[in-house]
DNA sequence: TTGCATCCTGTACCTGGGTACGGGCTTACC
DNA sequence: GGTAAGCCCGTACCCAGGTACAGGATGCAA
């Protein structure tokens, strides 16, 4: 069991963010409370690297950062007996968003697809009209996830 | 071919966006300049709502509006002859990002179905460590989309 | 024990992506 | 033809997510 501690700006640089990003994401609950030194400087534990370059993932892929938050949370074993009922129920939910957004990126490379395979000059089901903007157009026709939803 | 025309605040509508994020969109360049009455009002292809609908899309998906302009260059077909060098690259280039960003998602899945299956008491691998960090470990190992890249 | 790199806190500022507002034309319908 | 709804343009403002700066304390190596 690793018992090295590390300071803000090693843990920043590992992770490839600003310093005062990981103090950002403190003030914004992402990243839990460090212990401290005696001076009062914060010691992080190696893991929050890795916390860090989750973050900067979820957010890759359109996830705000309440979004994370909750995602860090519900993907986050508890120790027995907490059951938390409800924090359940979010894992699924987050987990329901994460499929409709895979889906959409399926759609998303399948048009990007045949426009590589076919080559720029193919595919000219639409080029009677002259600026031809049907390119994903299967996300597009139901907004399946944007509404109110449960 | 449908000739029919639609004004600014009935593709806005039909879209589900504000108004005036058509005439921003077009500034930064996403939406093509439509036609114009003679009095002035913007004129829009029925197209365009789906146009839009991409842009939204994609933009769940964490792209930035540069990068979703990118997307509808290199996903639209070009009139033969054309083929703009390079157009293909990008398209090809972008279809690798995508697929990064669908393999983030697929490891997200998989830990949040590990966390909703698991039922917050098992998956106690990290448990020793008090506040045990470890949620999506093998997006974070490798940065294999951040470096600069080609 | 001195010096320099880091870190601390608080506050101010910046960028991306919109949204709102004001004053004035256009359209559409009675 | 009158009038309300809708649109035009320019400019100003807003929120999320950081990032920078100031002024001072800490950590660590020589």
């Amino acid at each position: 069991m690793s018992d090295t501690r590390l300071r803000s700006g090693q843990v920043a640089e590992a992770a490839g963010v600003n310093p005062q990003t990981l103090r950002y994401y403190e003030r914004r609950g992402l990243l839990a409370q460090p212990e401290r030194s005696l001076g009062g400087h914060r010691l992080y534990p190696p893991a929050a690297v890795t916390t860090l370059r989750v973050i900067k993932a979820a957010q890759r892929l359109g996830f705000t950062l309440d979004e994370v938050a909750d995602l860090l949370e519900a993907g986050r074993p508890r120790r027995a007996g907490s059951s938390d009922p409800g924090l359940r129920e979010r894992a699924r939910a987050k987990l329901a968003e994460v499929e409709a957004r895979i889906a959409d990126l399926r759609t998303i490379r399948a048009t990007l697809l045949e426009a590589v395979e076919a080559g720029c000059d193919d595919l000219a089901s639409c080029a009677t009209s002259s600026d031809c903007p049907l390119p994903f157009a299967d996300i597009a026709e139901e907004d399946h996830h944007d509404r109110p939803c449960c």
